[in-house]
DNA sequence: CAAAGTTGTAATATAGTATATTACAACTAT
DNA sequence: ATAGTTGTAATATACTATATTACAACTTTG
């Protein structure tokens, strides 16, 4: 099982906006170039940015721009933003019926879902160690070591 | 998205193996029955512990042993045991195909990857920490509890 | 030895979810 | 006014988790 490719694809649409500042016609459609997917995913993640107030963007016209500076974005605030896990669910998914005539199948629950949110949570406290500053930065960096 | 349910019912077996280790017939169908799933699955589980060397079970013989002590075995050893999250794909879903002739599109995957890498070893690292010593030990503290 | 119970596993079904795609109304820019 | 763009709904497709049926191989019991 896997996190959703939207978080890679939402790190992708904010690393490109910056990245592409410049130019004009950073549209949808540029951007799902540039991923290699269909413009409605790139607008639907967009979206859900916007939604998480990352990104401004406007009906019929093209582009949108970044809220934050760059370094107060966090691989965590897009990830939450683009819902890589269910708030309810957790990302671990817990069998749903446990008998409860049984001492273990009563008790599991309880005793084990301290442990799963603890090791999430140190999951997502490194996603929020990383700001998009970082990976535009080494993006750069990678994209001038191309040229030499 | 989210990791299956086979990792907690994993927990819950080798739990169960252990606390009801007295008893007889705990059999695929008396596992099934505490966890609230099918006996199928319970095998096939039980398959992939002892593929991972941490159960001994017989084709015929009810029931089954732990090959390890309950301190020796860690969450991230069922967790593995189970593939939980398949070795190659890692537990971050990259879109798969990045745009090569863009900058930021040729680049984001290594950028990225090293960071997805981190966060997901952070959250394994926590599973590391806890045994089914752990877990059996506090599931028999809430069953004290209870008759209190 | 025969009968009953159990495991291991294959094959298939079903349901849920991620992603793709089509379509179009609402809006902006030219 | 025309062309381009976003936002979003509706639908399709593919993939995966889990459930279920079936049965051969084996063990235990009487």
């Amino acid at each position: 099982m896997q996190i959703g490719s939207k978080f890679t694809i939402g790190v992708h649409i904010i690393t490109a906006i910056d990245y592409f500042r410049e130019m004009d016609r950073v549209n949808s459609e540029f951007l799902a170039g540039s991923i290699g997917i269909n413009p409605v995913i790139v607008r639907t993640v967009i979206s859900q940015l916007r939604e998480a107030g990352l990104v401004r963007t406007q009906r019929g016209s093209s582009g949108g721009e970044l809220t934050k500076g760059l370094d107060e974005i966090t691989l965590y605030d897009i990830y939450k933003a683009v819902g890589s896990v269910d708030e309810e669910e957790g990302l671990f998914h817990f069998h749903e019926q446990p008998n409860p005539e049984c001492p273990v199948g009563r008790n599991i629950h309880t005793v084990l879902d301290r442990r799963l949110i603890d090791a999430q949570r140190a999951m997502e406290e490194k996603l929020r160690q990383t700001t998009l500053a970082d990976i535009v930065k080494d993006t750069k960096e990678a994209v001038e070591k191309e040229s030499k």
